[in-house]
DNA sequence: CGCTGAGATGTTAGCGCTAACAATCGGGTG
DNA sequence: CACCCGATTGTTAGCGCTAACATCTCAGCG
């Protein structure tokens, strides 16, 4: 039972586990890759001795003649945000269940050369796949100049005719949105937007602005956040003046949970609670978004679905697939931070 | 310039660069390994091949000679946590700048099985060392009883005599948190504490009543939460209840941010503001808790520190020396969520 | 002018593993 | 009873690299 405390001088090889065991290597390495002529009695004699010895194969070696390490290299860009974190998470436990390792490489920023360096690392490393999780244009160019000898996939990210991607339905989510505003009766919807290098945020702007075109409500100028919690405040500053000074602001769509937040404490300073006097609607559901004051109404990315579609996408390249994956479908989560708009003000 | 795309038949190897040089795959390998006895006119010219071809060395052949893979293995508990991704992209860039890849497993729960699985894979792979992290005894209990054949430097967890780990001081930081609220003129400071078997937890649960104490003033039974928002807003809804009924609360010091974040929704919904009628102090610092309402005042944590400590650790372990660190500190935000205490009642 | 030795380069072996092929062993078949 | 076939096992040859040793070259010196 008691596993004897591996010695820590020299690894065991499979000599050491054939000579145990009465074998010849080769058969070790059959049993221990599940080939199909190896008599029971004898996979059994090798298996004990493998658990006796403690054996564990050395993948390098493994891979110096298989050419394959069974690794997957991910390139990402700053994690600090909930949604890649999550998303990392995912990718690693569809990576792990389908027999990858996953190796991370985290770029301080997503340019070009970063980007090359890390994928070239990558290379060096004899990675089987790369994934790349980032949501930034620069990210995106990068990657498409990029012509790495193994497949590379995009997760959030560019996401070309060739080179192939998975996602979220950025427009759709902003749409369950914006229907949801203009459901309660609110004439129009303004929006909050992240960055305009990031494709996810211009997504969001596609989705709010059509959505807004399809009931032929009027399209205010978005306005320009950077997804921090105080470009939303700046954005609750600016938004608050045009309220006090009497423009008809009723429902705001942010394109994150983060400057949501930022823009409710603005409101707060500024006398103006929602949903009473402003609606207001988010996107990532945060585990935090619950506890706003008040509770967020946001939209849901189901971030761990991503990291599965993202592996799932890689394994079908391996295989030789040409697998183009539908982006996931994000759902509207109502909380109290949206409410019915107000009887307008005389037209 | 323009590099020729690789050919993606078959990478190319020592002997290759060897032959368009002209010397033999020895003295590529010299070149690449920066060895001194090579001529500069051939290291040029070796060189120059090496560019012209896009040569990248297999690590894996490498790893089966040398015996070191250059990669160290991580292992941790959930990083959907804010403190725990911070953390990891610290090592992760530590380990980078120190010529290290770093290979993630990330576990569901912390059973020692699951950890010794983690650590065994990682043996397998020939990580040169491997780093734990995590807060919990599971995690701290698991990794005390694995004897892995290479260094296994734990991160905020356990950290026995002889089992190295760095951390933050969290009994300083929380000592920091309850100074603040008695200097403010709090007769004592009621504590949110995190779950029971979490070390920080206990270590922020000791700093606070070791102030208490130093100060002799009275140390109320501990309300327990579970790092979520949702348990910090149950806290707070019998906290709130408490006040209500006369009970004399007037400052508390939360385990993390997220359940301050509950709990001000909580005393939000029961009419009561921070820090008028009671002052809420957090820990961590997330970015989001300068927008919170109001703004918290928290203890910020240094975990970018904790990721090039945790390296440094492992770097010394791997030249053997046995380095014993010293605890990160940990620094007091001030904000708004925390303020005088009002005048006392009749006494 | 032959010898020495340091510097530069080449040759060989082998890390631990898998793929391909070779060998062995029974048990049926003509 | 020689023969063949399939199941099982063993043997051999590398994968691409580095370490150790061998070789070669040429400057310096007695």
């Amino acid at each position: 039972m008691v596993q004897p405390a591996a010695a820590a001088v020299r690894p065991l090889s499979m000599a050491d586990v054939a000579a145990r065991a009465g074998v010849s290597h080769q058969t070790v390495s059959r049993v221990v890759n599940g080939h199909p002529s190896v008599a029971p009695a004898t996979r059994e004699r090798v298996e004990q001795a493998i658990a006796e010895l403690g054996y564990r194969p050395n993948v390098a070696a493994r891979a110096l003649v298989t050419g394959s390490t069974r690794t997957i290299g991910l390139v990402t860009v700053k994690i600090n945000q909930y949604g890649p974190a999550q998303t990392m998470l995912g990718l690693e436990k569809a990576a792990r269940a389908a027999g990858y390792s996953l190796s991370v490489s985290i770029l301080d920023d997503a340019t070009a050369g970063a980007m090359r360096d890390a994928v070239d690392a990558f290379v060096a490393q004899r990675v089987d796949a790369i994934v790349a999780l980032s949501t930034y244009d620069d990210a995106a160019e990068a990657l498409a100049s990029l012509e790495p000898p193994v497949p590379l996939v995009a997760v959030q990210v560019g996401g070309d005719e060739d080179r192939p991607a998975v996602g979220v339905d950025q427009e759709a989510g902003a749409r369950l949105a914006v229907r949801h505003l203009l459901d309660l009766g609110h004439r129009t919807v303004h929006h909050v937007a992240g960055p305009a290098d990031s494709k996810e945020a211009r997504g969001r702007i596609d989705g709010w602005r059509a959505e807004l075109e399809a009931v032929g409500a009027p399209v205010p100028e978005p306005l320009r956040g950077d997804w921090t919690p105080s470009s939303g405040y700046a954005a609750g500053r600016q938004l608050a003046d045009r309220i006090r000074a009497g423009e008809d602001v009723t429902a705001v769509f942010l394109a994150n949970d983060q400057m949501a937040l930022g823009l409710l404490a603005a409101f707060h300073e500024a006398g103006l609670e929602a949903p009473d006097d402003v609606s207001v609607v988010g996107f990532d559901d945060l585990p935090e978004a619950p506890y706003f004051t008040p509770p967020l109404t946001t939209v849901r990315q189901d971030f761990a679905e991503l990291g599965r579609r993202g592996v799932q996408l890689v394994l079908a390249r391996l295989r030789g697939e040409d697998l183009h994956p539908r982006p996931v479908p994000a759902q509207l989560i109502v909380r109290a931070s949206s409410g019915p708009a107000k009887p307008a003000p005389a037209a």
